[in-house]
DNA sequence: GCCGTTTTCGGCCCGACTGTTTTCAGTCG
């Protein structure tokens, strides 16, 4: 797709610009740039169809910018950006990566020190060349250091789960200070998406000083980028940063409707304000000079004529649409879960016995859980046979027996082989409650082969549920090649239901592919795929995920209560 | 360079903070 190609050069396009004191211009070609990274149809099938004309009705593309479009589709390149390139011949995306360089800075260093790329930058720095240059100086130069050995350590992402333990512990010891009256977390750790830049917190507190002392000198904090009395930022030692914001009482709903975003949501209600003949901002909703709304994020959205939008869901995706018409949908909640069916015991070298895992999760105010250990194909993880699994049925039976109000259910996590055929025998996956299978070998397969592949799975009816349906491993592995769209109409037609999966490195099916199964009327189950009795909580993560994905208490099985539940399970 | 029931010109988000200046430019969100 050559959306995401051409996106690439319009935001660097946009940089260029920058560096030549350009106003307006490059906030052109970033809008534009932002426009073809979210559109879903391919430009050149735009182009091809319906020619320059259909380029121009993309939003922020005009007639100039089509024409650009259409000479990179049919000869790969724009001059205007080789030109840019030319008169300027540096890696501008990647210097401005750095902390605290931006595009003027890095033309100074060019026409200075003709420092070219990030390497150029870091020998200048280390050698105190920057030192002296206008508008650098010694802190510059320190920051500018600190700066790449950041990048070069970290991706600069962090999975949700890998710091949502830390960012609530930084929220219970703030909510401690009496001198915070209000807080929240905002920004994309409150949309909960799956990995995290960094994190923003939102307080209200009458005296801001004291709170941004304490804030700055939390047990983890290894630098402090900022402090003033509305913002400071600091560097936790896990390497993200976090941003605190102290806002007035009467603007908070305000304040936290903004810094919650996500950007492309805040353009479409400002907008959506503007043309009410409102104005909307960080401080509140405005009717002339006359403030209307702000206190709460409720009222700020009532005014301009909307439903208060679940957090999770403020993407522009269609929900403003939705929301202007008060017909949301009624996304699941975080205490809908009545079980959690993909759990794995010390029978196949999780942490905890069967037991254990029922008591934490009898705990957490569940009414059942699956037992769904692996089967003998995976050796590595102590796969269970099929004399193993029966003699484990026993073993639940009797613990069933023992317990009144909650009920454990077997199933096993069998594997879809190459040929998607499992690797237990049918007449014993008939006698379990029910069956999970999952890809976890041979990732690579072409498209055509994998899709097959599961489907098969699917067709045999002891196969309940597929886990984590598209293998993805977030920053570490892609998913498998399918064609979804296919798995889709198969579970529809066999009645399988797909996982959530809420391990924070899967979170599979993702927030994308979960409304498209909710569309198509296929259902799911938010899982968590614990080892031990400790990840049971993960569960919050893969609730988020199907909240982002539009999913209702009635798309996810294990909103269920037992008798219904056990409905949706073939054999 | 885009956009438009405020429509072909004049807006386009702008305030906070740092590090540099000696009143402000650059960056960030």
């Amino acid at each position: 797709m050559k959306n995401q190609e051409i996106s690439k050069i319009f935001y660097e396009i946009a940089e260029y610009l920058k560096t030549e004191r350009i106003a307006f211009r490059p906030y052109a070609y970033s809008k534009a740039a932002l426009s073809l990274e979210t559109i879903e149809e391919d430009v050149s099938d735009v182009y091809r169809k319906g020619g320059l004309k259909a380029l121009e009705e993309i939003p922020g593309i005009g007639k100039n910018l089509a024409l650009k479009i259409e000479e990179y589709l049919k000869h790969g390149k724009i001059k205007y950006y080789d030109d840019l390139k030319k008169k300027l011949p540096i890696k501008l995306d990647e210097i401005t990566r750095v902390e605290g360089m931006g595009p003027k800075k890095a033309k100074i260093l060019y026409e200075k020190l003709k420092v070219k790329n990030l390497k150029d930058l870091e020998k200048a720095a280390k050698a105190k060349k920057l030192r002296g240059l206008r508008g650098f100086g010694e802190k510059t130069e320190k920051n500018i250091i600190e700066g790449i050995a950041f990048l070069k350590r970290d991706k600069g992402r962090f999975l949700l789960g890998e710091i949502m333990p830390d960012v609530k512990k930084i929220i219970s010891s703030l909510k401690r200070l009496k001198e915070v009256d209000r807080i929240s977390t905002a920004g994309s750790v409150r949309r909960m998406k799956e990995t995290i830049g960094d994190v923003d917190i939102l307080i209200v507190s009458k005296n801001p000083s004291k709170v941004m002392d304490f804030f700055v000198s939390l047990e983890g904090v290894v630098k402090i980028w900022s402090k003033g009395t509305t913002r400071s930022s600091i560097r936790m030692r896990k390497g993200f940063d976090v941003d605190l914001r102290v806002v007035p009482e009467k603007s908070y709903g305000s304040a936290l409707q903004y810094f919650t975003g996500s950007k492309e949501h805040n353009i479409f209600t400002r907008r959506t304000a503007m043309d009410k003949g409102l104005k909307l901002n960080e401080y509140g909703v405005f009717k002339g000079s006359k403030m209307i709304a702000g206190k709460t994020e409720e009222e700020v959205y009532k005014a301009i004529g909307m439903a208060w939008i679940p957090p999770e869901m403020r993407e522009n995706e269609g929900e403003i649409e939705l929301a202007l018409k008060n017909s949301l949908p009624d996304i699941i909640g975080y205490n809908d879960i009545k079980g959690d069916l993909h759990t794995h015991s010390d029978w196949d070298g999780g942490a905890n016995s069967i037991k254990e895992m029922a008591e934490t999760a009898r705990s957490m105010g569940y009414d059942y859980i699956g037992i769904a250990d692996h089967t003998k194909f995976l050796k590595i993880e102590h796969g269970l046979d099929e004399k193993q699994l029966l003699r484990q049925r026993k073993e639940i039976e009797k613990l069933n027996a023992e317990l009144s109000g909650f009920r454990i259910l077997q199933g096993c996590e069998a594997n879809i082989l190459n040929d998607g055929l499992i690797d237990i025998k049918d007449e014993v996956l008939k006698k379990l409650d029910f069956v999970i299978a999952g890809v976890h070998s041979s990732f690579k397969m072409e498209k055509e082969k994998m899709t097959e592949r599961i489907i098969k799975a699917m067709r045999n009816p002891n196969i309940d549920i597929i886990s984590h349906p598209t293998g993805r491993l977030i920053q570490k592995r892609d998913e498998y090649l399918i064609d979804f769209d296919k798995i889709l109409k198969a579970a529809k037609e066999t009645g399988t239901i797909l996982e959530i999966n809420s391990y924070p490195e899967r979170l599979d099916l993702k927030d994308f592919y979960i409304r498209r199964a909710k569309e198509a009327g296929v259902k799911m189950v938010i899982n968590t795929d614990s080892h031990h009795k400790d990840q049971l909580k993960l569960i919050e993560y893969g609730i988020s995920q199907a909240r982002r994905g539009w999913a209702e208490k009635k798309d996810i099985i294990n909103t269920e209560p037992l008798n219904r539940l056990l409905k949706n399970f073939r054999y």
